[in-house]
DNA sequence: TTTTATGCAATAGTAATACTATTATTTGAT
DNA sequence: ATCAAATAATAGTATTACTATTGCATAAAA
């Protein structure tokens, strides 16, 4: 159905197109498994270089730095998943049908995605979970977002307020909610399994999670 | 009334206690003036010390590395707040009365407390706000958790979860609620000043964003 | 008064990290 | 086969995070 499929993800965050050499998709590959390990504060260009049997200087012919590395990975994930969403919900006939879906795929373990075998989905929605806030969390956050860094998550809350919106065209915060949305999926899966006494999800209960956004969302958009 | 206040915060977090030395005081101030102003990432000890006419060395007396101090600082924050928070809620008489006071707490600038001349509370705010959520997106996240890391926070939100019980008894997921209402009102905040796109609260419009995470609240509980 | 102990800060490092300049190699067009 | 361009590897440097050691006070004990 959507073989061959590529994203033009944010150039900006990358000094050449990694989906386009041998080197450049075990970088991809690489520092997805690496990162997940080991976390960005531990992950150095050295280690990436070393595991995919290269060199540090070759790494940086790729990316500027370890951030802008995340930022690439992170904007790939957040335009996977809108396309998820768009196919996902092409076909549905009720908006809250649409928003359903969409908080169970924000909400819920990865499939793996065999369109792309030098992205491990499952590894890389860990790293969202884990290091995700840290792309935005920045004191050059609004110089990254002139370069564009994060038009593909703004896209994503846009999709999601869109939704919210023909559900209740009155709702004046659907933007708001949408990054709520959003960012309590994430923070929520994690607190599930590091931070237990801030939640009351249980690690990988997601229709627990589900649940919570799901009756959280409709009360409030009603 | 509450005059001559202390906190003991964190003491897994210092090698030994900031607030009974003036260096350690010194430290403390100027480590908020320093992280608002130029962020975790570029903040170092070296900067810190001859910014205080000190060395690194001192500074390392205090603190192992610069994440513990964030540490310290944002349990800091955390104990002042719920001091607040109980402080303000005692004399209420509803739960939700109290729960609104709560949210305008966490969603509104700060005012100075003058009992401690050393913190600057609206630094600490801005710092909590763009550096805070770094104190558990590590992978040592569980070792810190049980050296008493994140004991402040836990109980912020057991207080908050607290309130919600005594509105709604049977709600299920007052924790995971109140969780996302304390990081909901970071987050928007800074997205309001940084990622307008993702929000559809102005900046410094603190009358929206507590509105809808009161409109929010109430639409979910009942 | 001298000696000894203790705590604190400064000096002077080391190891690792982030990043770059330069050289070597490969590739592809003519 | 030759030359030009692109690519990767080598070999660095500067900075950062952190530590080992020394020196200098103050104060208690002899």
């Amino acid at each position: 159905m959507l073989s061959n499929l590529t994203f033009k993800v944010s150039q900006s965050s990358c000094l050449r197109d990694p989906t386009e050499s041998e080197l450049g998709m075990r970088i991809l590959s690489q520092s997805i498994s690496l990162l997940e390990e080991i976390g960005l504060e531990q992950f150095t260009f050295k280690k990436l270089a070393t595991g995919i049997g290269s060199t540090e200087a070759s790494v940086y012919r790729y990316f500027e730095n370890k951030h802008k590395l995340l930022v690439y990975l992170v904007n790939w994930y957040w335009s996977w998943l809108q396309n998820r969403i768009v196919t996902k919900t092409y076909n549905q006939s009720s908006a809250f049908i649409k928003l359903e879906t969409t908080i169970e795929l924000l909400a819920s373990p990865i499939e793996q995605d065999d369109n792309f075998d030098f992205i491990d989905e499952k590894k890389l929605y860990n790293i969202i979970i884990s290091e995700g806030a840290k792309v935005y969390l920045v004191k050059n956050v609004d110089t990254e977002d002139n370069e564009g860094a994060f038009l593909a998550y703004k896209g994503l809350c846009r999709l999601i307020s869109n939704l919210i919106l023909s559900i209740n065209p009155k709702y004046m915060h659907s933007l708001t909610l949408a990054s709520t949305i959003v960012e309590t999926c994430h923070n929520q899966i994690f607190f599930s399994e590091h931070l237990p006494k801030l939640t009351d999800v249980s690690e990988d209960d997601y229709d627990s999670l589900k649940e919570f956004v799901l009756h959280l969302t409709a009360s409030t958009i009603q």
